[in-house]
DNA sequence: GACTGGCACTCGCTACAGTCGAGTGCCAGG
DNA sequence: CCTGGCACTCGACTGTAGCGAGTGCCAGTC
C-alpha cells in the first residue's frame, strides 16, 4: 500500500500522457515530458508497484502501461485540480444559452453546448415533475366527450393528455372541474398530489363525478406514474472520435443503450445533494457501459435540483476539464431557470 | 441499351443475393441459387453488358460483382414487388401502436417500432403545424408581466411558449385577449395567420394593444418562423449491423447528419403526393448520406398528409421489405391519427 | 447467332518466417 | 534507495509463397 508521493507523481503523469496521446506510456517517454529528476529504471520499479496494486496494467508484455479504471478513480480523487475554464468557454457558454425562449429550447441548447464544449456525448434530463409544483391545470373541450389537459409545472415544463370522458358534458361544467383541480392542485409538489386528487374525486358533486374520476385517473397517470421523465442527447457522433479505439471496437452496446430513457435517467437522474459524480468505466451499473466513464451532477434554481445532467465518454477522457464544463454549464442552467 | 430480359433477370439475383449474404457475387455462385437455365459463362457475359451499362461493378478484379447505386434504382423501379407483410408484423404494428395515448406518444411508439421492424435507423416527423389548424390557444397569466402562451392544434401538437408583457396587466385584460384570440385564429391553418395576427394588433383597443403586439409577435415567431418542426430519432444503434462494412467503415459523418434537424426534415420532410419515396446512395442530396439509402413516405389522417417518416440505411438494403413495412407503419399511424 | 466448356490470368487473402524496436524485469554497483 | 546495463519478450511490420474465387476470352457446338 505504500504509495509514496513520487508514486502517485507517476501514476499522473500516465493518466495524462495516456488521454493525450491514446497510447501506452513507456518508462522512457515518462521521464523525457515529465521532471520527474529520476530515471527510467526507477520508474519502472513504481510501475511494477503501481501494476501489482492494479492502477496501471499491461495491454500486453513488452508494451507500455495503460490506466486501470482503479487508477482512474484515484487520479480523479486525489490527483487532479479542477481546471478553471478559459474566458473562450465562458463566453461560449453565455453566448450558447443566451435567447433561449422555452424550456424546450433551453434543454436543446445546453445538451447541444455541453457536447460541443466536452466533445462527448451528453445527456440533459428535463426538470423532473417529482420535483415540480403545478402552476397551473388547463381544460380544453375537444369535443363533447373530450378533453385536452394541460398542466403547467413551475419549472417551466407543460405536459398534456387526452381525456376520454365516459359521456357528454356541458362546458359550464368543465368550467367547474378546472375551477375546482385548480384550487385544490395549484401550488403543490406532484410528488404530494395522489391523495389530494382522490380528495377531489370524493368532493365532487355527484353531477361531477363521473367526469372527475376519469380526470382523476389521467392526473395520476400523466404527472405521476407515466414517462413523468424526459431526457435530451446529443453527440453521439463524438463516440467515433478515437477510431474505435475506446470502446474495445464496437459502438453497438453503448448506442443501444443511449436509446433507453431508462439507461439514461439511471446515468444522470439519481441526483444527490452531492455536487459532483463520476462513474469510470466498471462503476457503471449498466453493463453496456462498462467501458465508457460518466460526469454527471445535478442543476436546478438557486441552490434546489430539478434534474440532472451529465457527459459520458471513454474512460480514457480528460476528467478534470470534463468535469469543469460540466459544473459551469450545470450552473448557468440553474441561473437561467431561476430567472424565469 | 440492350437489356433482354434474362439480363434483368441476372441483375435482380444479384442485387438479391447481395442484400442476402453481403458478399461480392460470382457467376458461378449465381446460377446455383437461381435458375437461370444458362451456365455461368453465359452469365458472366450478361455481367460484362451490366457492367458497361453502369448497374454493376467489380470490387476489384477477380471478385464478384456488387449493384451501383444505379443498379438498385433499376431493381427498386423495375424488378422488385413490394411483400405484403406477414400476418405477424401486422400484428406487431397493432400490438404496437395500441394505446398510445397522446402525441408524445403515437410518435415515440412509432419510431421505435420502425426501427425495429426494420432494423434500421428511423425517422418520424411530427405533424406539421404548417399543415396544422389551431384548435385552441390559451393565455395562462404567470406573474402581472409574464404569460404562458399554450396552442393546441388539430394535430394533437401542443407548442408553449413565454410571453414577457411590456408591462403589468390586469387579469381581466388577460380574459379579454384570450377571447380575442381564439375568436380570430381558432380552426385556421397556421399557415395562414400572419395577416390574422396583424388584424388582432390593428383592431386591439388602445388598452390592450402593447400586450397585443408583443403577443402577436411570439405568436408569429412561435407558429411560423421558430422551430415549427420536430422529430424523433430511433435505431442508430442498428448502423452498427453489418460490422462496420456498410457506409465505408466510418459511423462519423452518418451520426453527424443525424443530429442535425434540419437534415432529418430534408430526409423526411419534404412531402409530396407521390407515395412512397426511395432515394439511394449518391441520390441523396447530403454529402453525408451518400453511401446510405432513405425510405420515407408521408402520414397522416385519410387522404391528407400532416407529416413525413422514413427509414435510413445501407444501399445495401431489402428494399421491398422495407418499402412494405414503411408504407404499412405510415397508414396504420393514419388511422390512428384519425381517430383522434 | 447464341450458348457453352475450357483455359490462362488476375489478385486478394492467409500463412509463415524474419527483422526491428519499444519496453520490460532484474541485477550489480554507487 | 537509485542507477546503468543487459538480456529478454513480443507486437508490428515486411516480404514471400501458395491458394482459390472469379474473370475474360476463344474456339467449338447446337
Amino acid at each position: 500500500m505504500g504509495l509514496d508521493d513520487r508514486k502517485l507523481a507517476v501514476l499522473r503523469a500516465i493518466v495524462e500522457d495516456y488521454v493525450a496521446t491514446q497510447e501506452p506510456v513507456g518508462s522512457k517517454a515518462l521521464v523525457e515530458r515529465h521532471q520527474l529528476g529520476v530515471s527510467p529504471a526507477t520508474v519502472r520499479n513504481d510501475m511494477a508497484v503501481l501494476e501489482e496494486e492494479g492502477y496501471i496494467r499491461q495491454p500486453h508484455t513488452s508494451a507500455g502501461r495503460v490506466p486501470t479504471d482503479r487508477g482512474y478513480r484515484l487520479f480523479v480523487d486525489r490527483l487532479s485540480r479542477v481546471k478553471p475554464l478559459s474566458p473562450a468557454e465562458r463566453r461560449a457558454i453565455e453566448r450558447f444559452l443566451f435567447g433561449a425562449v422555452d424550456l424546450d429550447d433551453v434543454v436543446h441548447r445546453t445538451v447541444r453546448l455541453l457536447a460541443q464544449l466536452t466533445r462527448q456525448v451528453a445527456v440533459v434530463q428535463y426538470p423532473s415533475l417529482a420535483r415540480s409544483s403545478v402552476r397551473h391545470l388547463e381544460l380544453v373541450p375537444i369535443s363533447t366527450t373530450r378533453l385536452m389537459l394541460v398542466m403547467i409545472a413551475d419549472t417551466g415544463r407543460v405536459e398534456q393528455r387526452l381525456v376520454e370522458l365516459p359521456g357528454p358534458i356541458p362546458a359550464d361544467d368543465v368550467t367547474d372541474l378546472r375551477r375546482l383541480v385548480n384550487e385544490k392542485l395549484v401550488g403543490t409538489r406532484l410528488s404530494e398530489t395522489p391523495p389530494l386528487v382522490q380528495a377531489l374525486v370524493d368532493e365532487a358533486t355527484a353531477e361531477l363525478r363521473p367526469a372527475m374520476t376519469t380526470l382523476s385517473t389521467v392526473l395520476l397517470e400523466t404527472l405521476v406514474e407515466r414517462h413523468e421523465e424526459r431526457i435530451a442527447l446529443a453527440g453521439t457522433a463524438n463516440l467515433t472520435r478515437g477510431g474505435l479505439l475506446d470502446f474495445q471496437g464496437s459502438l453497438r452496446p453503448i448506442l443501444e443503450a443511449l436509446e433507453e430513457e431508462v439507461v439514461l435517467l439511471k446515468l444522470i437522474g439519481e441526483v444527490e445533494p452531492s455536487a459532483m459524480r463520476v462513474r469510470i468505466g466498471d462503476e457503471n451499473e449498466i453493463d453496456n457501459l462498462r467501458s465508457t466513464s460518466v460526469v454527471s451532477t445535478g442543476y436546478g434554481p438557486g441552490a434546489t435540483i430539478v434534474g440532472g445532467l451529465g457527459v459520458l465518454g471513454p474512460t480514457r477522457m480528460d476528467y478534470p476539464g470534463t468535469i469543469a464544463t460540466v459544473r459551469a454549464v450545470a450552473r448557468y442552467v440553474g441561473d437561467l431557470l431561476a430567472q424565469n
